[in-house]
DNA sequence: ACTCTTGGCTAAAGCCCTTAGCCTCATGGC
DNA sequence: GCCATGAGGCTAAGGGCTTTAGCCAAGAGT
């Protein structure tokens, strides 16, 4: 790699490389600079600290989350949309398994953008079910933890029994769905 | 502490109370020792290694999680059992925020038997919706993968919002109970 | 052509895990 | 009562990681 090849996205792509294979543990500024062709230090010019890097491969995964989920959902509404969403999201966390793994929640700057845009696509799909303000801020809350607990626990191997996961989504998929409904504004159903 | 006080289980404990106050990285092999008063290669005559220490804690968490849940849950079922089994859960998960971010979900066998009791009281609450076998599984799945992304979530303050957590629970509860019975056998109630 | 910033380097300190090998006490059999 | 034995401590040491300090070369801009 020639000189000045090397910059905070390189640095995360390489990163994304080694967690991808060899998972969150994985991610060392000495492996990084092994597969930059560098010594350690030198990336001390590009990044403050492993800290920041674990907060930029961080952001770079809930930008791609955000990406791939948003074009799911472009142009559906209703239980459509969620169903989208939901199965675009687990989508992305079973092709890359490792990734999920090291996202950090706490609230940190370099995340909070692909945050808030997650936030408004979520809004979007509810949309249809005619929630306002804080009623859409819990329902969001429930389809996220709903999302992010089966996520979790599928990338870490946490479901040992052998029954069909696709299955158990779906059924959580309907689970979501039928909450929503049971807990929307009167009068409104999934697709308007 | 005086000689041959040390054991696996009082390492345990040593280790917990550097999780909770300073959270998962707090824990390493030189606190727990420098906790317990020795130096840190005497730890090895009691844990095989950093990774066995986790393995041993996270087992113990668990554990303790289906006492608490399980105390819960006894002598209700249904609805009930289900708000009693989830109401507990987040409580253990709130009281100790930190000791829920260790825990590990790749099927150990240190694990195990605390999984396999949580597994069993899950059934028992569900026993009302009137599922069976493969039925009951996913449901008891997706049961989990909303409680464990709500505690993750809230654990490690992932939920940004000034909106009331409580309320987004309730919410969540709600949704679960309103899922179960969407997808129960036809004819059953949540409370028989 | 000269300068100055940029981005690399080596050296080195400090923390951590882990292994190896020793030593000391307490216990149990004789 | 005595000694062997093993459990449970210890120090020493190695290897990996992060991080800081300070140096040096290459190249861009004037």
């Amino acid at each position: 790699m020639g000189r000045g090849a090397l910059s905070p996205d390189t640095i995360v792509d390489l990163a994304l490389g080694l967690i991808d294979e060899g998972g969150p543990a994985a991610l060392t500024l000495s492996a990084v600079a092994g597969a930059a062709g560098v010594a350690p230090p030198s990336l001390y010019k590009h990044v403050r600290n492993l800290a920041e890097l674990r907060a930029l491969v961080s952001a770079r995964v809930l930008t791609e989350i955000a990406e791939q989920v948003g074009e799911a959902v472009l142009g559906r509404s209703g239980d459509e949309a969620v169903r989208a969403l939901m199965t675009a999201w687990r989508a992305y966390v079973r092709r890359h398994p490792n990734r999920y793994a090291v996202l950090i929640h706490a609230p940190e700057p370099q995340s909070a953008e692909a945050g808030a845009r997650l936030l408004t696509i979520a809004s979007a799909a509810l949309r249809a079910y005619g929630m306002k303000d804080s009623a859409a801020i819990h329902a969001i809350r429930c389809l996220r933890a709903a999302v992010h607990g089966f996520a979790v626990l599928e990338a870490e191997g946490g479901f040992g029994l052998p029954e069909d996961l696709n299955e158990s989504y779906d059924l959580l998929i309907h689970m979501v769905i039928a909450g929503l409904h049971a807990s929307a504004a009167p009068g409104t159903k999934g697709l308007p």
